[in-house]
DNA sequence: TTTT
DNA sequence: TTTT
């Protein structure tokens, strides 16, 4: 009855965006985030979380945010299931994010990444950590987001485990 | 490097109190917790989110959480992994708590369960709700929750999947 | 950029609903929230918090919640500042709440008061703590929560200082 | 029962540490929060939400938190009370922190303030967004943060309302 | 499979 | 001014 989650991490890879059959945008990364002690052997671990984000928000993160950057995610806690290949019921937890803001600056320079226009290296000025850093702000769930939908079907797999093809998610169970 | 979750729901079973192979009290329930919205078809959902407690809370929650009770939770993420049966890697979320407050006060009089002695029905009077709900309220990791040690092995195995024996978790991985 | 707060407590009085001039509902109330610890004379503090809602959730609290009952609430801090008769500069602290959780059922007997007509005993079965107790939530700020407005005129002061009158915020301060 | 603030934002001012008269260490700032909306206006409005740390985390906010700083922070409200002089009541909400984290890199270098040493302009180098940008990471109660106390009385006041004396607050009251 |  |  309720379920909230507030997370700050950096992304392990690059965002993944991808649209649903009916051109829903859907954007996936993996938060890691320190755990607040050291293990027995001294070392610093971290946990790797799953965030989800939908819509405006999915397309802001797949523009805005980057492997290695630092990021602050609120949302819920989703489990959901689906039975694979060998017909066994796998459970994925991940976090739906509503509120995901960008503590680091662009360091490239600010433009987001256009599709196939991004080198990856540090293309020009180079001063880092310009005096809007941490000034992102990007939330909520308003419109935007769609895509021309395609329509093949790939039963019984994680939305997220096979690259380049429209995730396997109707829209009916969007809920918004 | 922060990592929040806060929770109400209620529990799908009874809590499950085991002890570490040095003594550490440890218990794992599930909450139930209502989506903030309804499916496609209509139908109120739940997620299914497994919480761990150690040591002094460990025992508190297994002594007065029962299946059906409200229930707040405070803690962070925690994403671990073992290899199964099969050899393949299985990633395991769960909700480290700190802090569990009893949201509905003991129905059956008030008295936590003794070992043995309960019964699981309600089991008189059957009067609900008595003046102190909501009153429980328990946090910290503070002391307690330890007892003699066994030293079974039960390798490559969920800790939780396996009733009534030790769980497999060296002291030396206790954050505390 | 983020601002996040959950609060459990109980209400110290029942909550009070008010409309602005034009006609957006609002309800206040205060939780009482026991602190973690006691303080050196060993007794239990708690920190009185003033909690705000808006249009449907307003008028949702107004109706369920009541004096001594337990709740749970999510939202962001406000400061907002008013200069009071004497020309000084007040702060106000208040919990913007954007989703309530009722967590004890309605022990009248579920209806919710009708304007004059809640007596305040208990008017019927008398059964405590139904099985839907904890049941309750509200959240969102959907729609609703509209009358007709006034316009009296009350500068410089609290909104919720002056009992029965339309609070004096205008429609162009809300942010929705 | 459950009392649970998350915040980020950056620093009003430089942030004011202080001694109790037994010795422990107080530091004491004020977090900018960006509003999630824009005022009726189009302007962006902020939240400013006072912030108190004890003992060792204290004294790790004085040395490495300044004026401009983005931080997170996680804590409870706290609402206490003193009569002002003209015997008026004083209501004050603080966020009592239990967790900050530094989500800017020191850029004057990384070496914290010494007493008396710090100029307070950018003394040097002036490169921005280091290696370790929002690497830092302080929470928890655990021990420090003490001085030999000092024992002037000054009643009836805000304890962060005159600069540079001890504040007036017994080890009594101090809840570890 | 993981980030700084 | 405060709740259980």
């Amino acid at each position: 009855m309720l379920n909230r989650v507030i997370l700050i991490g950096r992304l392990t890879r690059d965002p993944e965006l991808r649209y649903t059959p009916a051109g829903v945008a859907v954007t996936q990364f993996t938060l890691a985030v320190d755990r607040p002690f050291t293990s027995g052997g001294g070392e610093r671990e971290a946990d790797f979380i799953p965030v989800v984000t939908w819509r405006q928000l999915a397309e802001t993160c797949a523009n805005y945010l980057r492997k290695g950057r630092l990021a602050a995610v609120e949302g819920r806690i989703q489990v959901r299931n689906y039975e694979n290949n060998e017909g066994k019921r796998v459970y994925v937890t991940e976090v739906i994010a509503d509120n995901v803001r960008f503590l680091e600056s662009n360091r490239e320079g600010g433009a987001p990444r256009e599709e196939g226009s991004y080198g990856g290296g540090n293309s020009g000025g180079g001063f880092g950590g310009g005096s809007n850093a941490g000034g992102g702000s990007y939330g909520g769930n308003s419109g935007g987001g769609s895509r021309s939908g395609q329509n093949q079907r790939n039963d019984n797999r994680d939305p997220f485990s096979d690259d380049g093809r429209p995730i396997d998610i109707s829209e009916d169970d969007l809920p918004f």
